[in-house]
DNA sequence: ATTTTATATAAGAAAATTACTATATATTGG
DNA sequence: CCAATATATAGTAATTTTCTTATATAAAAT
């Protein structure tokens, strides 16, 4: 339970949570969690232009969180890392912990 | 398991997550997991400036993160908040996996 | 072949983050 | 009161991120 971080896994892996902190990034992972989606659908369901989804994407992918396959013009991407579900599984369950009153979210005081 | 992240708790959670996704930060916070430590200890362990430690404490302070006890001149930092102690864990048990080779960290393609 | 559809890529402006230098504050010891 | 210590804060330059606009590619349909 309390295994130091290596120095190398701790960059590695604030790089990839640094993907997840953003909105719409963590908002896309959360719905491939349902399933893969089309690049169209992912931008329908942030209300963002498809360059910007297609970006979203392609930076993902270029960290290894999301994978894609393609047919014909459409293509379908889905979560490529175990990591990435987890991290997920662990923020869901904190809004679980939210909701039910068990924990507060104080964080968000004034800067 | 699968409930849906609130709009909300979305954008909460990314503005968290974000500041985790920065290895000096990632790095102070998993030492704080060993307990409270006074900004000098802090900024040893990470070997930078003054200010700089300073400056990333009053950052996570500000969302909440750490909190402080202050004694004399001297100020104790410590983990404030629930949510961080679990992805810390989310975090942690994720680099065992990795270790024991159950994962691969296939997140690290060329951009 | 031409048009349409679905998506990718490029380039740049705008905004945000990061880290540095200098300075301020507040407590303790003499 | 004065100096030393521990930390906070301000201001700012450099860098990075983010988003937009314009353009390219590739498969499918006509």
């Amino acid at each position: 339970m309390n295994n130091a971080l290596s120095v190398e896994f701790l960059q590695q892996a604030s790089d990839v949570i640094k993907v997840l902190g953003h909105p719409q990034r963590l908002k896309i992972i959360e719905y491939l969690e349902k399933g893969e989606k089309s690049v169209s659908q992912i931008q329908e369901h942030l209300s963002v232009s498809q360059p910007l989804a297609s970006q979203y994407l392609r930076h993902m992918h270029s960290r290894g969180i999301v994978k894609y396959r393609r047919e014909g013009t459409t293509y379908f991407y889905s979560i490529a890392s175990e990591f990435i579900h987890k991290i997920l599984d662990c923020v869901s369950e904190c809004q679980q912990k939210v909701e039910s009153g068990e924990w507060e979210l104080a964080m968000f005081g004034t800067e």
